[in-house]
RNA sequence: GGUUCCUUAGCCAAGCUGGUAAGGCAAUAGACUGCAACUCUGUGAUCGCCGGUUCGAGUCCGGCAGGAACCUCCA
């Protein structure tokens, strides 16, 4: 496996720290409301990834955290008159089904932030007594001059950030790129501590979550979306380079953004559509289809033609896999168990080459057109139809697209003589009777 | 202004360590078919612009133009 580092701006060759075992963390939603489209990219992509190490052998580690302690969901539940908890539920929950429907596998641990707290204080304390943060009036910040490999995420150099930070109306912080580990608060749900009541800064909970989780300050691989990369992931580096003077992570990973009209959507633009409406117009197979359609560090636009586009694409491979089954039960033959492991290696490589799925299509394509040879010929062969199939089950798996095998009934069989007979005496009206009775089972 | 990245046929989109451009959609010409659908075969680009390195560059270097993300919460 290769894969594009965004800390180092290579392609490396994947090694994992522990034989055989990948650790991978990526970095979970907010939960004040539903998530849109282009959250659900990330979900794709990285639920991808541990399909093509699983693929590869491997046991993946992935955990996924759940934001439940933030600013706006403090805010929706204050002015909704509910507790901040119903509301993270209720996200929470509605995540995990786009995420099912999207077919993503289950995680290995999904921790949240609420349920982190004690470990989120004791690695602030731990800052603080080490000299790297300090307290202003219940306040907790980040020094950030105290670690000097700042910007190894972002490639950016403290001066020309501090030339660009705005000038913050914090006045507490010593320096304007310093950023909050604890906040001193008032409102809403909070926690006391020996500073003050209040509520972790963002950044500091992922690392935490990240070294309780894995029980390690340094994992193989940490994902999110590119605009994570700073301040949120630069800043989750600087908290570990400061105690344990580790990169966290050692692959950091990137998705790129999906767009309207050549601009990222997004939340404060409001220019977003709900994963849960794209999912219900165009079912989740073809959000999936779509995603993995360009590679995942390129941007994405998002428009209805993509879709239209998309749908025919994913209709060729599902049409010509439905005719493998369906030739197959005609001939009272089954799928088995043999594959093209040539093919299925070609794949393979695409995927496992910085997960280059574009040219993994093109591998499907190739195979589909196989399939649909070896079925338009006189004298089908059941072997070879069924090899075909089987192959593109396998890389279908890898992709996450749902398939499932049409077992067809005596019934069915019987209707399929019907019409041939029909055809076979030029009974057309007849056999069209019969060919629209095998359209509503789905089977021409 | 700084950082990172993108610009390939009508559209979408690959192209790693340089040797004359994957794949898909659309279009078009055939084949198959009772009709239709499906399918199969054939047909298209010199790679944003300029310059450099090289026997040779889409692929490396420099410059220019256009676009995006980040520098503020955001996948």
């Amino acid at each position: 496996m290769r894969l594009y580092n965004s800390r180092t701006l290579k392609v490396e060759e994947f090694k994992p720290l522990v034989e055989g075992e990948v650790s991978m963390y990526v970095c979970g939603p907010t939960v004040y409301n539903h998530i849109h489209i282009g959250n659900a990219r990330p979900i794709i992509v990285f639920d991808t990834l541990r399909r093509v190490f699983e693929a590869e052998g491997y046991n993946v580690k992935y955990v996924s955290n759940y934001t439940d302690v933030d600013d706006k969901i403090i805010k929706k539940a204050h002015e909704e008159h509910r507790p901040e908890v119903e509301i993270t539920q209720e996200y929470i929950q509605a995540y995990n089904d786009v995420r099912h429907k999207l077919n993503a596998h289950d995680l290995y641990k999904t921790p949240k932030v609420t349920e982190t707290m004690d470990d989120i204080i004791d690695f602030i304390d731990e800052l603080i007594e080490s000299g790297h943060a300090y307290e202003v009036d219940g306040d907790v910040f980040f020094r950030v001059n105290s670690v000097k490999t700042y910007g190894e995420i972002s490639h950016q150099n403290i001066e020309d950030l501090q030339v660009g930070a705005r000038i913050d109306e914090n006045e507490k912080k010593e320096s304007p790129l310093d950023f909050a580990l604890w906040k001193n608060t008032d409102m809403g749900i909070k926690w006391k501590t020996k500073w003050g009541e209040g509520r972790p800064g963002w950044h500091t909970e992922c690392v935490v979550m990240i070294q309780k989780e894995f029980g390690k300050n340094m994992i193989d691989i940490h994902g999110g979306g590119t605009d994570l990369r700073f301040p949120h992931h630069e800043n989750e580096v600087a908290q570990c380079r400061a105690i344990h003077d580790t990169s966290l992570a050692n692959f950091w990973l990137h998705n790129g953004m999906i767009n309207i009209d050549g601009i990222k959507m997004s939340k404060s633009l409001g220019n977003f559509t709900l994963a849960k409406d794209v999912l219900n117009i165009y079912g989740p197979q073809l959000v999936r289809w779509v995603m993995l359609s360009a590679h995942y560090r390129m941007e994405l636009n998002f428009s209805d033609e993509v879709f239209e586009t998309a749908k025919k694409e994913l209709d060729k491979v599902m049409t010509s896999y439905k005719q493998a089954n369906i030739k197959l039960g005609l001939m009272n033959e089954k799928l088995g168990v043999e594959f093209d492991t040539q093919l299925y290696r070609e794949f393979l490589d695409q995927m496992n080459d910085d997960m280059n799925t574009p040219n993994a299509y093109a591998i499907i394509f190739e195979t589909v057109k196989k399939l649909n040879q070896v079925l338009r010929v006189k004298e089908i062969d059941p072997n070879e139809v069924s090899k075909y199939a089987v192959t593109l089950e396998k890389m279908l798996e890898v992709l996450g697209i749902e398939y499932s095998r049409i077992p067809l009934t005596d019934d069915d069989k019987i209707l399929f003589a019907k019409w041939n007979e029909a055809k076979a005496e030029k009974n057309y009206e007849l056999a069209d009777t019969y060919r629209n009775q095998l359209s509503e089972r789905g089977l021409v």
